[in-house]
DNA sequence: GCCTAGGTTCAAAATTTATTGAAACATCAG
DNA sequence: CTGATGTTTCAATAAATTTTGAACCTAGGC
């Protein structure tokens, strides 16, 4: 039922072999999952973080790919989107070639995070386009009911702005 | 260069032939697609919600459909999407067989709407399996650190749905 | 009842987004 | 420098999501 060759090995270098996730492994990440999706976030990335946030220690590139069994590339990609948006740390043994991972310390902090590096930059792009379209609709006499409504969206957009670098400090602070 | 009859008609029941969007509800449009697009709202509601938006009065089925371009199809279940969320209200002209649709009055509440539907059935969902997830992990005796991060989800996802109800009381409050 | 304007449904088609895997690149031990 | 190991890139493919449109309901007028 199980390839020979695999369990008394101990030396060989043939590919290790993985377990898939245990029962209560995939219950958190279907959580993750879940969550993730709502902001648009792919499956295989929030499979990794539900990965690391169960695990011991730091899990390295090919644990993560043998344990979900995606492939290299989505690895790669998983670990860079993961970096980018600083939710895990690299913890670089001294000696050893190869990186391995873990969660950052604060899933609330990787959420905001990931929340301003999706809505910033929204929010930037609109902030002329906004004003230029309430001043057309003042312009052309719109109902006073409508200039109402766009005004509103400026200052919305405005206060989000301000308020933005509060919310985390993108480098220091 | 324009299909003939059409300009002179005034009493023809053929199709009426809207205009498009013009260059500033684009901008509108665009902004709201965005937004949206973080939530995963597609497009075609993004902009039905954007017409109604910029519009002064309350808009028909027709008027969206001819205005934005898109199907019938779309508009009746980009329609339906914001109904369902409470993001826009139809006013029912006496007399009138045809509906006719305007924004709900405040913004936020209907973002509100938006993210509790999305997020609270997947904190509800999420539950058992989380607090299933934490007991094995306590029972197999892991690290401490997993512990902890365990732990902490479990008391996050009990506070927000502790605090879901007050954040928008789903019928009467 | 019967017809029609007004809307809804839903399977198929179009579009968008995510995943794969082979080739390219980097780093380091020897 | 050379050969491994470890990782990234990216075009091709697969999967998921959105849009379409034709068939199908549903009131209300006659």
């Amino acid at each position: 039922m199980k390839p020979p060759s695999e369990k008394s090995a101990g030396r060989r270098k043939s590919r290790p072999s993985f377990e898939p996730l245990q029962p209560h492994e995939v219950e958190l990440a279907d959580f993750f999952v879940r969550m993730a999706g709502i902001l648009g976030v792919p499956r295989s990335v929030a499979e990794i973080y539900a990965l690391l946030y169960i695990s011991s220690g730091p899990v390295d590139f090919d644990h993560i790919q043998g344990r979900l069994g995606i492939s290299k590339g989505s690895v790669s990609q998983g670990l860079k989107f993961l970096r980018d948006h600083e939710m895990i740390l690299s913890v670089k043994e001294k000696g050893a070639r190869r990186e391995r991972w873990q969660p950052t310390p604060s899933l609330a902090a990787s959420l905001v995070t990931l929340l301003r590096s999706q809505v910033l930059p929204a929010l930037e792009q609109a902030q002329p386009g906004l004003q230029r379209v309430l001043a057309d609709a003042q312009q052309r006499g719109a109902q006073p009911e409508v200039i109402e409504r766009l005004s509103r969206l400026n200052r919305w957009n405005s206060r989000a702005l301000e308020l933005a670098p509060l919310l985390l400090p993108p480098p220091g602070a």
